[in-house]
RNA sequence: GCUCCGGUAGUCUAGUCCGGCCAAGGAUAUCGGCCUUUCGAGCCGACGACCCGGGUUCAAAUCCCGGCCGGAGCACCA
């Protein structure tokens, strides 16, 4: 009830200049899996087109041979899947190859656009100065001879390159005259192959498939600010009537890896176990912990599209976690260097514990016999003085004795007077390793029942939630928060 | 250097467009209390912010000017 109030307190604000439904559009590059920071585009124009209704296009953008895993075209619609992203249409930017070379035609039959051949150093100086290359105003019959040598070959990597003419005296040098196509010969595309070697930039491509696809809104980030001024030059050029544009603010993530390159090579050296180790900021990551998707949308709704630059918090993700995953996940007990002692005076015990302390799961059940073995923290045993009573949670209250426990009754009106409760796990438990996010890992007991909730997330209280797998038949649980 | 964007508590956010109801609301974190056979959840309380300086105004977080700080872009990457 609570948590509901507030869900529906926090909302996206409303879209500008929305007239019926809304055109939108998600543009990875497959370079990788998805990861946290893409989630946030990912799911606003999730919420937006929800909203408004309309489509959602994801548009891969794999433009750049030079940068793709050819892997990353299936993990991406698969990570959006996992978030609950509804998207109704894919389109490869490496299929539409001819559309964009259509387009370049035109805007050079325009003279709106130039093929240069000066080398790319010195048209950048001279950009800076905002000088034309000597080639930049020859007439357009010269640049699509240019154009048809480009896309027959005649040119090698580097030779030409075909730029969109904007204002070489524009006080902001990022917009004066930018590279649209470039020639690519020594790559093979993981679509495409050999098929063409003049590939569009993204500026380009962007600029023609946002207008192809009629798209009404386009979120992006800040970062993207001057790439959406290069793009107005072609709709403009085009006469093409503009969608809205926001762009919303910078996310910096300490101490998270998002780097798909940094990501791929520790994959390589060994150092990750893969793209989903629990030490990385991928979406796969965070499922394997048990972070649920909608803790994520929640977060970036809670976030929004402002402008100004955030910083991530972990802890208000948990939050979100914590109160989807709190309710659904059955407690156990986790004991983490684990110490053994014996419980004497009593020769039949039966603990009987709650799945959970409030929703009715049921219980779990465990009897010994003597002689009665379990184990314990170590590091919580050690610390309690010798002769102390103490309880050992949902099975007996014993008066410590060095490294056994003397039978002390079931009473629990002991916690009232003070007496410490520590948890245990049954002698017979089961090995099991806890891998942290911070690549740390505890090893230790829990108990048998635990195997029944394999790919389950609980909690094992005291300690935190955590997801559980088993990988070569031994229990191994991925931390996800406390 | 040039161009652009932005600055509300530790973090995220509401309010800023249309100045007063904001001596600034919510979440999270932290601390304390209650409750509880978990150091979880719940309940109660505390802590804590309008970048600075001028100006306009009866009145400014909100409007204007200047400064400071932070960020982004200036690739034949996306």
């Amino acid at each position: 009830m609570k948590k509901k109030k507030r869900e529906e307190k926090k909302e996206l604000e409303d879209l500008p200049n929305v007239h019926g439904e809304v055109r939108m559009r998600l543009a990875p590059s497959p370079s990788g899996p998805m990861h946290l920071g893409q989630s946030r585009m990912a799911i606003l124009n999730d919420e937006y087109v929800k909203r408004y209704g309309g489509i959602l296009f994801l548009r891969i953008e794999d433009t750049n041979p030079h940068n793709i895993l050819p892997e990353a075209y299936d993990m991406i619609p698969e990570d959006l899947e996992w978030l609950g992203v509804k998207v109704h249409k894919t389109i490869i930017q490496s299929d539409r190859f001819e559309i964009y070379y259509i387009y370049a035609r035109k805007l050079l039959e325009m003279g709106k656009a130039y093929i240069t051949t000066v080398p790319a150093e010195e048209w950048r100086k001279l950009k800076n100065e905002g000088k034309p290359t000597n080639d930049r105003d020859l007439p357009p019959e010269e640049h699509l001879e240019r154009w048809d040598k480009m896309l027959n070959g005649d040119y090698d990597d580097g030779e030409a390159v075909y730029v969109v003419k904007t204002d070489l005296n524009h006080p902001n040098p990022a917009i004066r005259d930018w590279a649209a196509f470039r020639i690519i010969k020594d790559a093979e595309h993981p679509r495409v192959g050999n098929k063409y070697i003049v590939y569009p930039l993204m500026n380009f491509s962007v600029a023609i498939d946002d207008y192809e696809l009629r798209l009404t809104h386009v979120l992006r980030g800040k970062d993207h600010l001057n790439n959406t001024y290069r793009q107005m030059y072609i709709y403009n050029y085009f006469g093409w009537k503009k969608p809205v544009y926001i762009h919303y603010g910078w996310v910096t993530m300490k101490d998270t890896i998002l780097k798909t390159s940094t990501i791929k090579q520790g994959i390589k050296e060994g150092r990750y176990r893969g793209w989903d180790d629990p030490r990385l900021g991928t979406l796969r990551a965070l499922a394997k912990r048990g972070i649920r998707p909608e803790a994520i949308r929640q977060y970036w709704i809670d976030v929004g599209l402002k402008s100004v630059d955030i910083e991530f918090s972990w802890d208000n993700l948990y939050a979100y976690n914590r109160e989807i995953v709190d309710p659904l996940a059955k407690r156990y007990f986790f004991v983490w260097n684990p110490k053994e002692i014996e419980i004497k005076g009593v020769d039949k015990l039966v603990a009987q514990a709650p799945y959970h302390p409030s929703e009715d799961m049921g219980y779990r059940t465990y009897e010994f016999h003597d002689p009665i073995k379990v184990w314990v923290v170590d590091d919580e045993w050690s610390i309690i003085p010798d002769g102390s009573l103490l309880r050992l949670k949902d099975l007996c209250n014993i008066v410590k004795k060095g490294n056994e426990g003397e039978y002390a009754g079931n009473d629990l009106s002991v916690i009232k007077k003070g007496a410490k409760i520590i948890h245990w796990c049954p002698h017979n438990g089961l090995d099991m390793k806890i891998i942290m996010p911070d690549g740390k890992i505890y090893g230790g007991f829990t108990e048998p029942l635990v195997e029944k909730s394999v790919g389950e997330t609980v909690q094992f209280e005291r300690f935190g939630f955590c997801r559980v797998y088993k990988e070569n038949g031994k229990l191994v649980g991925y931390f996800g928060h406390r």
